[in-house]
DNA sequence: CGGGACCTTGAGGCCTCTCAAACTTTGTGG
DNA sequence: CCACAAAGTTTGAGAGGCCTCAAGGTCCCG
């Protein structure tokens, strides 16, 4: 269960399922897939939304098991994850707060990749039938979700072509690049080395060092093990003279 | 224009449209977006279907420009590139017959990706006010679509995890495997080496390099210079050995 | 026949991997 | 609270894979 803070609804109508509640005070629902729903359909349907937390290293979903739901991350880094055929993990994009990952049941076909939180996380899980339920009242829902298709094709084409080629060093300032978007405050989230290795094909070892070496250089810092603050100049400037050299 | 040899419809109603027999002939139509719409729906529909054709090298669609139409592929291979921020290209996916190209266009979106011909290429070009048009008869329709985003999202995961990760050798020999999909035959399209380098971030000397190191072990052999007959039993092999060393 | 585009092959060097060891952090139990 | 184990990180040295630069070959087309 999220923090239930009960805050007072103002103009809203009085809702009945407590669940309900709860979307109206949600920090990112006017982001995510219920958006666009009224909160008046939302307390109208069946199906109920639950709420989930998950701790680092815990898995939301499974490649190959059956998509019963789709999940909109209200909190923390979701990573998708899939096993090649030579049976190396690789991580294939992360999702973040107002993203909504596992579309796929939403087409009554198996997960196509693992969820794995990274961070501490909160997800609603918004089953099927929900979905389905409220994309009658709500013609504008599937569009919605035709969005969010198109904008994770986005996202693993720019993970494609800015995170997967070039040199070592370079896929890792786009990696951090890229992970000051999850950022809440002025603190990113810093992968274990293992996961870094796995985001960018490259081993712990050169990961580790490419890290250690920015940090020399003054791009990050890191308070602790797995938080860093990014020196988004030092950055940008490394990031240019990288390109400069290429 | 596809060339229009006339058959006779048998149990078809009559279609006044001539694209529409067009389409009633078409050797992919049952694969493709349009498969689930009634022909005689298609003929009353306002928007024109058109074909065209193009040689290799030659753009269906650039990034950034506003999408007006999704295209399927009636024949040919049609690859997917973007440029990134570095100024390198990069080959993200390949489209095969009866794949539907350029979705985002259905969104009123601009493209995300430049769209090329490979080889010589067939498409249908359909513009989104037909889709449009035809999803309020065909509620079908838009599932469809959605599969369609689906499986994009899923061939950029497999080629995320198959061809861009591992030793050069064994990424070139998954490329093989991958254009034994899009085979017409026995003969398989053999990219440029550019390509296979754009494809497998590479540079075009290894390409050229595993190239005739695989036609050595017999893996496969260049009838010209654009096609190749690939011998599965030796790729597989290949592939397995190369697996047990890493 | 000459030029251009593409492909192939070689030599040398750098980048990244492999293997190994030491260090740090985390968690557990005394 | 400390000791210890386990997991994760860092660093080094050496090897090898891939890149760079360069030259020569092939095919196609004007």
């Amino acid at each position: 269960m999220p923090p239930a803070q009960v805050i007072p609804l103002h103009a809203e109508p009085a809702l009945f399922n407590p669940q309900t509640r709860i979307c109206a005070e949600c920090g990112v629902r006017k982001f995510a897939l219920l958006g666009v729903v009224d909160l008046a359909d939302l307390d109208r349907v069946h199906t109920h939304i639950s709420s989930i937390k998950l701790s680092p290293g815990q898995s939301l979903y499974s490649a190959q098991a059956p998509g019963l739901a789709a999940f909109t991350l209200r909190s923390g880094i979701v990573r998708l994850e899939r096993t090649s055929e030579r049976g190396e993990r690789r991580i294939l994009r992360l999702a973040g707060a107002s993203d909504l990952v596992g579309m796929e049941a939403m087409l009554g076909q198996t997960y196509a990749a693992d969820a794995v939180a990274c961070t501490d996380v909160e997800v609603c899980r918004l089953p099927r039938s929900l979905i389905e339920e409220l994309a009658r009242q709500q013609p504008e829902l599937p569009l919605n979700l035709m969005k969010r298709w198109q904008s994770a094709l986005d996202d693993a084409d720019e993970w494609m072509t800015e995170l997967c080629a070039g040199a070592a060093r370079h896929r890792m300032l786009r990696l951090l690049l890229k992970l000051t978007e999850y950022a809440e405050g002025d603190r990113v989230w810093l992968p274990s080395r293992q996961e870094m290795s796995a985001m960018l094909d490259m081993t712990i070892e050169t990961a580790s060092r490419l890290v250690s070496q920015l940090k020399r250089e003054g791009v990050l810092d890191t308070p602790d093990q797995r938080h860093a603050v990014i020196h988004n100049d030092a950055l940008m400037a490394a990031l240019r003279s990288d390109s400069l050299s290429a």
